[in-house]
DNA sequence: GTCTATACGCGGATAGAC
DNA sequence: GTCTATCCGCGTATAGAC
């Protein structure tokens, strides 16, 4: 919101101290969550002072807020360029779940609802909510194209198997996680996959 | 580890204070993980002081462990009742995904894949991977079951279909708590089934 | 076994100078 | 806009008395 908005992702110098701090909280809730990210900490990896870090935001919640937001932004972006892309309902299904992450390090967005602090607000849970709710939406709007052009053999729910589909993925890091190897996640992915393919005309 | 270990779950009365200690500490790594809690909100919850804690324990890491491994046998235990129970492959994983479930609290063990102190530490992290791994496990072996009777129309992979089924769950937890409501979850859980039991000879 | 005292830095800010 | 000072309670113990 400030003069020359150079995306530039790291903490650098050329960034604006808001910006700056924005960034470095995305980082640490992603790492971190929001329970143990720190003002300190904040300001620290920003690069940037208290005073500066008060002047810019009111405190922790409403710097959290809007790195939250664009966080969920970008996740959106992210998911649009693969869904709205060419292809199959299944191929476009497909790519999504195949598609390149940083399986161990999680969903930055979906990792928020297991904050305790999170959850009970209603103001950071929002963004959460609603780009979940957007993914499932998106996705079932792709299944029912597939119903719909005779691609998936019903009688299927397109609600569901969206739902089904970002479950897994957001389960997919918890298995990942747990074992400390991106190997879980994908197991988890084929086998969505096989299930789905098989009620796929090809 | 001590006389009279009756299984009260609350912390009253009867039950030892490192009894005490570890079930408050359970209940608060499950509402708020291992960051958000604190000894002195596990010695309230308890009704145990400072120095009766840190008699039973060296400290927040060696009680959280005492109470992780607990809450992964009881994980363990409460699975297999519904696993090993009579009926069909399908019935079994059916009756395992329809299971009652405190959806909006989530899963006491997979939710600890988001703490970042956690993850980060071997010993922490050992029971939940082996808790999710025997669970993968146990699911995988009736799958092969389902696919061995016929059950199940192959090709299938049964290590595949059981991490499917394993994100599916820890995924519609996200879902429910994201939107604030258990409704995700089931819908999640419905188009699995769905899924699996076109695969199903019935 | 449990209690009280003490410690020291962090969490999360506010106030006012520059 | 940013810096420094100051605040107060919490987080996470340790020490020693009872």
């Amino acid at each position: 919101m400030t003069t020359r908005t150079s995306t530039s992702a790291a903490a650098g110098t050329t960034a604006s101290a808001s910006e700056r701090l924005v960034e470095a909280t995305r980082e640490l809730l992603w790492e971190r969550g929001y329970v143990g990210t720190s003002p300190k900490a904040i300001q620290q990896a920003a690069g940037a002072g208290q005073g500066s870090m008060y002047h810019h935001f009111t405190g922790k919640p409403d710097l959290a807020l809007a790195a939250i937001r664009r966080t969920a932004d970008e996740l959106r972006a992210g998911a649009e360029r693969v869904l709205g892309g060419p292809g199959s309902a299944y191929a476009r299904i497909e790519a999504y779940l195949l598609r390149e992450r940083d399986v161990l390090r999680g969903c930055p967005v979906g990792r928020l609802t297991m904050d305790p602090d999170v959850v009970v607000s209603d103001e950071l849970r929002a963004p959460v909510d609603e780009t979940l709710h957007w993914l499932r939406g998106r996705l079932a709007g792709i299944v029912q194209e597939g119903l719909d052009d005779g691609e998936f053999e019903g009688p299927l729910s397109a609600e569901e198997i969206a739902s089904t589909v970002v479950a897994t993925v957001q389960g997919g890091y918890v298995l990942a996680r747990a074992s400390g190897s991106p190997a879980a996640f994908d197991t988890a992915v084929r086998g969505l996959l096989a299930l789905l393919s098989a009620r796929t005309r090809h």
